[in-house]
DNA sequence: GCCGTTTTCGGCCCGACTGTTTTCAGTCG
């Protein structure tokens, strides 16, 4: 059982709860519950005394007790005992954007509606006008809901969405009235994924600011519309939603709109013990505003230095800050090369120099050229004699470069008893020995893990890319022990990968903090395939940020010849 | 359900928009 499932378990406890009218604070307590699981670095299946759980925060004697149960039993008496209720399937409308709590319980005690489908049919055969509180309009709005319910039912990737953001930034930034305007939310925050772009911005004038963002050439609907809160859609069906506030407020609105929910419970309950209050318009001690101009403003008011967006998802960041502790943060200028960069060589789609001279121009001072090996056929994976040619090119190509150096390397493929797809002797002879598994994800953990452990092992070795195989919305991580990789990468001074190709960030936030926390080195690259690619070092180093990562943590921040001295 | 240097009971973050009413509940972030 992982800490997701664990989580996910709390996460459907509350839901069933809040159908059933429960204590809103005690539903509270279970996704917060479910929030401090899924963000441990350490897998509860894994550790020696559940009991230490107890000290976390929001982990009480009846969630321990429950936890301790999973772990025993696989399930939860509690949980098996509420999706026997009556009320326990109704869950599935609450996926229906406008529609919670209250109406589902509505829909049902009136009409006996517990599914989409048949919620679908009484709001198209105008039953649902008559019930008290629901009108017309509400019917409109449950169907348009259920549609986008339907569309909509991901989250987006982060590289699919911040170019996008991006250019609506831009358009935001050109209404007249606008004075500062920022991107905020889970975006800001630089999350996986997104499900949808927050905006904040200040003006004097919130109404002229909202009538043009409306309007904007990438809205495609309008969503809402009010004096000082707008949301419309944008191709994809992606939601963007605009905040304006007036200038002395746009820290505290800033902070407000970046969250996390989580983060931003922990500064009000805070402020609150100091007989304070947070909200989107300042910081307040009574009526008079003591804070909200800035962001900085607001945190110094607590006694905290200004919290990278990255960290605020109340998993020790606050106790870190007031310690003044906060990692300093990786930043994309730190990285000095790419590991992993693919060429027409095997599945890439330009040539080596095409790739060096961008990187170059990116301010690089190294790439490793790591095409597949020949196991991964459908790639042109290259061979012994290839290998070689490719070597002799690059040597060539490397006396036309003036501090850059193309390091000739491979992507080898582990294959599924963990032997290496070229022989030591080939492998010996390489800058950078990247290995990785493409096939045969669905192995048990215990072979996973051995699979792995023995590349991390073998002498040539310097790197495992994409550690756990997880495409984004696409495939689940594979079944690996990542304590055990991770203490095998220490023992063997070899590194783990975080991938930055936007459906990969494999390694993920998670897995960078506990590398950190455990000392093992990363690199993080981009598996590019085009020149362009290697720009999504941006999103890696995103993550990192996410996972604690400060420059030392990360190898490819080295300068050439201490990288090079690194692996020798 | 969690939590506590005021507390083991009684609090628990805060406000905008919508659609429905006619002062507000529900939903969302």
């Amino acid at each position: 059982m992982t800490n997701q499932q664990i989580a996910q378990i709390f996460y459907n406890i509350a839901e069933i709860l809040e159908i059933q009218d429960d204590n809103p604070f005690r539903i509270r307590a279970y996704i917060r519950a479910g929030q401090t699981i899924e963000n441990l670095t350490q897998q509860i299946s894994d550790m020696q005394n559940l009991d230490e759980l107890g000290e976390l925060p929001g982990i009480g004697n009846a969630i321990l007790e429950k936890i301790k149960e999973i772990l025993r039993t696989g399930k939860a008496e509690f949980y098996e005992k509420l999706k026997q209720s009556e009320y326990a399937p109704l869950v599935e409308l609450l996926a229906i954007p406008g529609m919670g709590p209250k109406h589902a319980r509505l829909v049902y005690d009136r009409l006996r509606i517990k599914t989409i489908a048949q919620l679908e049919k009484a709001a198209r055969n105008a039953k649902l006008r008559n019930l008290p509180g629901l009108g017309p309009r509400a019917e409109e709005n449950i169907l348009k809901g259920i549609a986008q319910a339907i569309k909509h039912k991901q989250r987006f990737p982060l590289a699919h969405i911040y170019p996008l953001a991006q250019e609506v930034l831009e358009q935001v930034k050109r209404i007249k009235q606008v004075k500062q305007a920022s991107i905020a939310g889970s975006l800001r925050r630089m999350k996986e994924t997104v499900a949808d772009i927050d905006i904040v911005v200040s003006t004097d004038k919130p109404k002229p600011v909202s009538a043009a963002f409306i309007k904007i050439p990438q809205a495609i609907n309008i969503l809402a519309e009010g004096d000082t809160k707008s949301s419309i859609q944008i191709q994809g069906n992606i939601q963007v939603d605009l905040r304006a506030v007036k200038d002395e407020s746009f820290g505290a609105a800033l902070h407000y709109l970046t969250g996390s929910k989580a983060h931003n419970i922990r500064i009000r309950s805070i402020a609150q013990d100091r007989n304070l209050k947070v909200n989107e318009y300042g910081v307040f001690k009574g009526k008079k505003k003591v804070a909200g101009k800035t962001e900085e403003e607001v945190y110094s008011i607590f006694g905290l230095p200004l919290i990278a967006p990255e960290l605020r998802e109340d998993n020790g960041e606050i106790e870190a800050g007031l310690k003044n502790k906060l990692p300093k943060l990786i930043q994309t200028k730190d990285i000095r090369g790419d590991l992993h960069v693919h060429s027409d060589w095997s599945d890439g789609t330009r040539s080596i120099e095409q790739m060096a001279k961008y990187a170059q121009k990116i301010g690089y001072e190294y790439i490793a050229i790591c095409d597949h090996s020949p196991y991964v056929g459908i790639a042109n994976g290259l061979n012994e004699k290839r290998l070689a040619q490719q070597a002799k090119y690059i040597d060539k190509l490397n006396r036309n470069f003036k501090g850059f150096v193309i390091l000739k390397g491979i992507e080898v493929d582990i294959r599924s008893d963990g032997k290496l797809d070229l022989p030591d002797a080939v492998l010996e002879k390489l800058d950078t020995v990247v290995a990785s598994v493409h096939t045969k994800f669905g192995q048990s953990e215990k072979e996973m893990t051995k699979r792995i452990i023995k590349a991390i092992e073998n002498l040539n070795v310097d790197i495992i890319a994409h550690p756990t195989g997880r495409l984004i919305g696409k495939r689940d991580p594979c079944l690996v022990d990542m304590d055990k990789v991770m203490d095998a990468a220490l023992a063997n001074h070899k590194a783990l990968e975080l991938n930055a190709y936007p459906q990969r960030l494999d390694l993920n936030d998670i897995h960078c903090r506990k590398a950190k926390e455990k000392g093992v080195k990363l690199v993080i690259s981009t598996d590019a395939h085009k020149e362009l690619d290697l720009d999504f070092m941006f999103f890696g180093v995103a993550t990192a940020r996410r996972g604690w990562l400060q420059q030392e943590d990360v190898l490819n921040t080295l300068h050439l010849k201490k990288f090079v001295r690194y692996f020798r």
